[in-house]
DNA sequence: CGACTGGTTGAGTATGGTCAACTTCGGTGG
DNA sequence: CCACCGAAGTTGACCATACTCAACCAGTCG
């Protein structure tokens, strides 16, 4: 039993779900890791990669440990849509009843993910209270941030739906809401395919974000809000002036 | 206490979610459908109404027991946008710590709904596996969904949005999958915001599925599909052809 | 019957998509 | 260390889809 602790160690040790407070591994007892680690699968997946699907047809259940992963559907004539992402600490559930097909998951950046056997995770849902409050809760922000989302989509035009995506950058990178700096983490198709745009548009609408003195872009990826209440203005749907104002 | 459950009988009596052996109601023992029920409260709402505040600041969960409830946000300037649509059955809670508002609910069409209490309902999903079961398994269909709804309003033309929108109503409508007649329930300016297009558009399309002999409209609120594969594979992304094949 | 809400039609326009050329970056190997 | 290559990103010109605005039509309710 103490070898077996051991071995979980390794696998589990210094990993951000158990680490990090607020996140599922973190509830667990000693025993309950253990056997939630015997019966679960981290893996690193390079950024491109879609996550094996041998490994979701087992393990169904997915856990972000680190990186962004997006749920991408292609349409029959190929195009490509990121319908969400995932971030560390988000778990996806892939099960789905008969139908549709839940989509795949790719990495977005580098990533590393724990894939959980479905049985140890309801289990866990089932007797452990904490689990499940941060299992149920993490699926109450799912459901909160598509509806929002949705609305980006909607109705938003691109330098909006790209002043928002830079907010979801901000509130999901470690150094949180306060940071002027945020690295966009995702290349420019990926924001397209994730906002609804062409990365024509997306690059044009950073851009334009730029000459209105709302962020400056720091290389590729990075970007430095240079005004923040007027950025979050225009995500929340004020229509920005379309020139300087004189 | 003989009492007490002829009163509950009064409120949840031929309620669709303690008849539908599906539906969450359907899973409680008396007592906890007694428990329940002293802190629900069963509403009827208007078309066009939006849920009473103070009903959802009192009890956040609202579960549907019949018409379409849509999740709705106003943007600054005005522009509406249904973010999701809550169908008999749906539980949405509400509870969202922090930050951003979760958006209004207004009824869509006639409807009738019952809000309970944030305690009795996490009660229930802690000690009742089977309601559990019912509650965890509509958020996952609810985050499926979204991420289906994204992928619509991300990379779809109006005419595959609204064969989508068609089948959603088919899929949700009591008679289920295999009707020819379909209801679409909602107003076209609601149908508009939802798909994250204009009234004129949605007309527009609607009539142009028509026109490529998809669909036939009878009246203003009933589809009925003539070409069921052809429709789906325009839905689910296949361009098209623009002309009638000669 | 008239007022009203919801829906349709039409003309003109703007936003973002498409396609193609070009630039920048990052890595690899000579 | 620099040259080269490919991937990613940007720019520009053109175009299409869906938006806007306005008028008009069809039911419905008092």
């Amino acid at each position: 039993m103490d070898n077996m602790a051991l071995a979980i160690a390794d696998k589990c040790r210094n990993c951000a779900l158990r680490t990090d407070d607020a996140l599922i591994c973190a509830q667990l007892s000693t025993g309950e890791l253990i056997e939630l680690s015997s019966h679960s699968t981290p893996t690193n997946v390079d950024r491109k990669q879609p996550v094996n699907a041998r490994l979701v047809d087992r393990n169904p259940i997915i856990a972000i440990v680190e990186g962004v992963i997006g749920l991408q559907h292609v349409l029959k004539d190929g195009r490509r849509s990121i319908a969400a992402l995932f971030w560390r600490g988000d778990i996806v559930d892939l099960r789905r009843d008969g139908e549709r097909a839940p989509g795949n998951l790719v990495a977005l950046t580098p990533a590393r993910i724990c894939s959980l056997s479905v049985e140890s995770y309801d289990k866990l849902v089932r007797d452990n209270p904490d689990a499940r409050a941060v299992a149920i809760s993490n699926m109450r922000e799912q459901i909160h941030f598509a509806a929002d989302h949705s609305v980006d989509l909607g109705k938003k035009s691109a330098p909006e739906r790209l002043a928002a995506f830079i907010f979801e950058c901000r509130r999901r990178q470690l150094g949180g809401d306060d940071c002027q700096i945020v690295d966009l983490a995702l290349r420019r198709s990926d924001i397209a395919d994730y906002m609804g745009l062409q990365p024509e548009t997306v690059s044009r609408g950073l851009k334009e974000l730029e000459r209105r003195e709302l962020i400056a872009l720091k290389g590729r990826s990075k970007v430095r809000i240079l005004d923040a209440a007027a950025l979050r203005q225009l995500a929340n749907g004020t229509p920005g002036k379309p020139a300087t104002p004189a």
